[in-house]
DNA sequence: CATGAATGAGTTTTCATTCAT
DNA sequence: CATGAATGAAAACTCATTCAT
């Protein structure tokens, strides 16, 4: 079932099967407990044949790697319309976000907790796409500092932390809410939605929560 | 350099040895590529007196998540005063935990990464310290909402969501300040608490980020 | 020389090549000394070949003494024909059994000495076969007995002793054989013919031994 | 229980300790299995003592083997008395043999099972014994053979045959009656008696079994 | 193209054995 | 004498990888 079994496929269908299949071990077993024998198994084909389209376990461990954040960056960058308001676009990035990742749980595991702990190369692979989602969030924080009238000049820095912290509670999120029956894609970026926008809506009124406390071991809160 | 090797050292010493280096080679390498070899040879001791002291491997990963989890949550529960107010407790407790993280990095990396992925056993381990903090933060907010003369009758499904996304946040930007140079403990915790409790008094002033657009395929937001 | 190695045999002649080896390294060293190394070597393949394809030690073993019994029922069930009279059949048997013990030692080393020392598990394959062979004495004395026009009520625990005697007898006789030069198995056959027949004959004849004298220690010797 | 631990006690008690110990422990486990460490354990000392007495894993099994052994041969020697008939004298070293390896069932599984499966070193140690008892009961054979005023030239090999086959039925009944509830050692010993008894003495009549049939394929039954 | 046959290299784990105290 | 500390050597088992057909 599922997979039927057919010869003489031409080799991009074929590819397709052996990445579905590694990416479904790789998800469910990690990079190292997965067996090329379950991989190839799992897809309907030989050994030999693995090897000879995908060239080694390294290798395969990387094409899946590009394939799932491609995929999850093109689902991202549809479900944008940069001609909307800054706000907008974050909320419809994260619902985009976390609609796919739910819908590819194996997917989003080879990407969030696999690759991130075999090497650097692998890690690189993730960081690149990482990087490209955390400038699109930065992107948008400035855009949405310039529509609120403040100055755009947040310390970069400052602002590389805010994104990092908002990818990274949605990543959080995303696997919180695939192991948790009953929340949707649209609860869980509402909830991110809610807590971030408003923080960052503070903030951008000049209005940063400040330490009341006067007590002397600690230095005003301002990130100089 | 660095370990001086002496021979005969009494069984409590040897073991917190091998702890820290199985903490070092589990952290940089993953459970499954970390050999035994590689963690006695960095122990300065043979493999057999690993196995006589640890039992298994899984039984020394098991015990290297114990000490570190238990580490952390002393470190933090070290800097929280229960007496003063529920924001600054969140601060000082970020600030512990970011201090901590960042001078453990091999054991975040354990508890963070590794642990989450090697069967339910590990992960067990460490979901029982991350529940201990996550009710901390959820307590937090029940407090901070309270003392903002508002109804506590937050949804608690809500509550949550937000405590998750609040650890998650802080977890994800803990990984990064290790890897990204020149990012201190206090300038982390300062942009997760400009970050997260902004959002939350404007959500307790009864400001929750709403959707202003009002095209069709969109439904309020407010999570029911 | 002896076995010529070349390599790709179909996988059914590879396991009789292993199994061979392991029969022989398995009855020289025992079960727990033998080691899959030597084992491997001996067939003339890899290791892991010999994983593959018998799975582990305690597997490979299981079926040494699987087929070592299967062959050994088999002689002796080949070697006797039912519609003849009680003893000709039990010498037939014994022919037949020594026969082949004396020229499969490695494999009745295995049965004899090596199965029955290692688990309950490797013990139960031998004692089914035993079982049969015991059952076939058992049958045989019965009829033989019925043949001399006797009573066929022995008491079963006698007879079951007996039968356990001769058996025994006749399995430290072959091991006997195969370590002693220039015993036959034709002789071997002919002494425990000799050897219990006769003794059984008498009983037959109500002719047992007892006890001549009569000193107070030692209570009648029929067996209640 | 059992054993009190007291320091200090004189070296051959303490070495008899050790004995048991190992004895129980091989006869449990068999050689290869039994650990060192289960048997200074169980000894109640510490592994180097063990060591510093008995010198090596195999020294320990061959003192294992030589005193039990001794004990087993100065049993049957004790219920022999040379003075009396032959037939009493097999009687009762029969009785004895019986009666002293359902007392020891671990010395006896260590001679009769794992002395003879580890190599050529312990089985002598074994053969010794073994013959001294095979030459026992081949004097008896020759003995009865006089007093029946028969010519004592039965051939040699024949009577050394006629010895083994007696020695292994007694060997595996004892066993088997270790391993079956309710037999007593004078049940196997009456056993044995009526069964090995009756068949000499037919024999030294004159009347040995013959084949009656006379087909082709089967040559007269006295061993030339 | 496709695959059954085969293996080199490495993994965890165990154990008899020895020092230094 | 007695022992806690320590190890060299080897065993079972696995896996990514490659030919020959």
């Amino acid at each position: 079932m599922g997979v039927v079994k057919s010869k003489r496929m031409p080799r991009a269908v074929r590819e397709q099967q052996m990445l579905d299949a590694a990416v479904e071990i790789f998800g469910q077993r990690g990079y190292m407990a997965a067996s090329m024998d379950e991989i190839a198994e799992l897809a309907g084909v030989s050994k030999p044949l693995v090897y000879l389209y995908l060239n080694s376990k390294e290798d395969l461990f990387t094409a899946c790697i590009r394939r799932e954040a491609a995929a999850l960056t093109e689902a991202v960058r549809t479900g944008v319309r940069t001609d909307l308001a800054a706000d907008r676009q974050l909320w419809d990035g994260l619902l985009a976000f976390f609609t796919h990742t739910s819908h590819h749980p194996h997917g989003w595991s080879v990407l969030h907790l696999q690759a991130r702990i075999h090497g650097e190369a692998f890690a690189a692979e993730v960081t690149a796409m990482r990087e490209e989602i955390v400038a699109f969030v930065t992107h948008l924080i400035v855009v949405a500092a310039r529509e609120a009238h403040r100055d755009p000049d947040l310390p970069e820095r400052e602002v590389a932390g805010l994104a990092e912290a908002l990818v990274g509670a949605a990543e959080s999120l995303a696997a919180w809410a695939n192991a948790t029956a009953g929340v949707t894609a649209r609860q869980s970026a509402a909830t991110l939605m809610n807590f971030a926008w408003a923080g960052l809506g503070n903030m951008m009124e000049g209005r940063p929560w400040t330490l009341q406390d006067t007590s002397s071991d600690t230095a005003p809160l301002q990130v100089s």
